[in-house]
DNA sequence: CTGAAAGCGCTTACAG
DNA sequence: CTGAAAGCGCTTACAG
């Protein structure tokens, strides 16, 4: 069937193309009545101007440019899908689109083709890993972009929760149950560094701290290192780790709390459910994709923003801390 | 900074527009040499034609709509992202970027913005929710679009496991052992009626089933509903399900196996690791999202594609079935 | 307030 | 094989 264009309803109505267009966007000058006459006429045909042609003749693309990890980083964390749907309700509200880039570790090309083909007007870069050349090409392109996560460079503007702060409060609740260990994740991860941080702030600098636990069997490693240092407590980087580590405990019979406190600095509904419940800390990611969004639009828009918006955090299952929460 | 066109190359070039153009899409006659000529002053100079000229000129988007649920459904399993994945992967090896269109329950309205806006060129469901009014409206609209999923139609072009002679495959094992339950999920989706059917082919018409476990809440309540019936085994229709059903276990010092057997029609990490690994059936969700991807490419270059795939799948953690797998 | 015309960057018949 | 021209569907100065 062809399409109906505004030629087409422009002839229907006895106006040029220049008022139909008028009509739609709203920009110069135009008549209330023949406005209204246009708008009405297009909203019974239920036409639709294509975005296409408005985006050549505007050189702008209505479309945002979103980025996850591809296929090998992918994990069993959802935590892609919360922020995709944070930034999509954002993107939707102001008449964007989200576009789906993949970065397979280092390699950034497939971003490179979408921003040099010219198909998006800004992005989003979801979880930042330091060392892959993403934000300086963004940047040498000059193209906006806003980053959902913690980069060291200040001149970016980044959404993240505050994770250090976050990490420091939840660890600084067992300082006196006796020493306490980390077990960590991937070390390059920005992220996790700023737990890192938050941390060794409220554990201390002896605190024995074992990284690069990605798996079962590193994390059961990691937990024993600790054990044999003497941890009363055991704080886990994320919740993947922690469900490792309580998975672990329970097949070895080891009590919590009566042998080990266990802590995550990432909450999951399964640490909700497990008995007893793991303190744990909760951001809402969902949220963050869409303040990084709006971020990004009011960046397009030439509003000056600011550079680092920290999101707060809930403290979950303070029932599970001796002594409870302050 | 200007952009540089096709009209800037042709010129320095000493050539016109349109061998360019020729040069860029093979199409048309030229030359070898000219067309060396041309592609290699492009690659030098880190050219590369704005796609959304080209889409106005060819009437096609490049991009292909990819659905997931808006923020009430998304849940906390990776499903979507997983999918989303191999769509993507799929997609880019052939030049199409994908936009994401979120559902919110029956609100498809995303999805006609982004087809009427003439956005995309086809698109990809992903779990598909009976009573919504999606497919109808996309085969009204002439769109060419594949299901990841299953759905009545059997005019749709669908790409799933099979989750029924899976379901059956793995419930037979079982048969055995003594009476059979099964706490189901949400009984509107088809993929849950799918899982069902295996059960009451392997499990008999008398097997009692609960639907509609849809937390941790309704599951132990589905539990032990069916543990009242006399339920030796218990299959969760899923692994969220069963992670609930586990959990409300070990806090009640219910034993595997002695107790009861415990089984899930869909697998997870936590399942591997949990003591012992509960048996569960593995589809790669990746794959079917880039088969999926690769049949609509194929529907929208006019080839014939079979309407309905049926991919395979794995059964894990045999050795936790009493008397093994067969 | 309204229309005719040029332009966004590319493609593709149509003539050479 | 190559170029000049028209066209994809919309927008926006430029004149009325």
């Amino acid at each position: 069937m062809k399409t109906t264009t505004i030629a087409d309803i422009a002839s229907a109505l006895g106006v040029s193309k220049a008022s139909v267009s008028r009509a739609i966007t709203g920009n110069g000058r135009i008549s209330q009545q023949t406005r209204a006459r246009i708008l009405n006429y297009m909203d019974e045909r239920n036409f639709r101007p294509n975005v296409i042609a408005q985006s050549l003749a505007n050189l702008k693309t209505y479309n945002i440019a979103f980025t996850v990890p591809g296929r090998q980083e992918f994990g069993e964390i959802p935590f892609f899908q919360k922020c995709l749907i944070g930034v999509c309700e954002k993107a939707l509200e102001n008449g964007y689109d989200i576009l789906v880039v993949t970065v397979d570790g280092d390699d950034i090309s497939h971003m490179r083709r979408v921003v040099e083909n010219g198909k998006v007007d800004g992005v989003v870069l979801s979880r930042n890993v330091d060392g892959d050349g993403m934000i300086g090409y963004l940047q040498s392109k000059g193209i906006p972009f806003v980053l959902v996560g913690t980069a060291g460079k200040p001149d970016v503007v980044q959404v993240d929760g505050d994770h250090t702060a976050a990490c420091m409060e939840i660890t600084s609740l067992f300082t006196k149950a006796g020493k306490i260990g980390l077990i960590g994740g991937n070390q390059r991860h920005a992220v996790n560094q700023n737990r890192y941080r938050g941390f060794r702030q409220a554990a201390g600098q002896s605190a024995p701290v074992v990284w690069d636990a990605v798996d079962y069997h590193s994390v059961v490693g990691a937990f024993e290192a600790l054990r044999a240092e003497g941890a009363r407590a055991v704080c886990c980087m994320d919740d993947i780790i922690c469900t490792h580590a309580l998975s672990y405990l329970s097949k070895m019979n080891i009590n919590i709390p009566r042998d080990v406190e266990m802590v995550s600095f990432y909450s999951s509904w399964l640490l909700d459910t497990h008995s007893p419940p793991i303190p744990s800390l909760y951001f809402d990611v969902r949220e963050q994709g869409a303040v990084a969004c709006d971020l990004l639009l009011r960046t397009m828009a030439g509003e000056p923003v600011p550079k680092r918006t920290l999101k707060g955090h809930e403290l979950l299952h303070c029932a599970s801390v001796p002594g409870g929460c302050v």
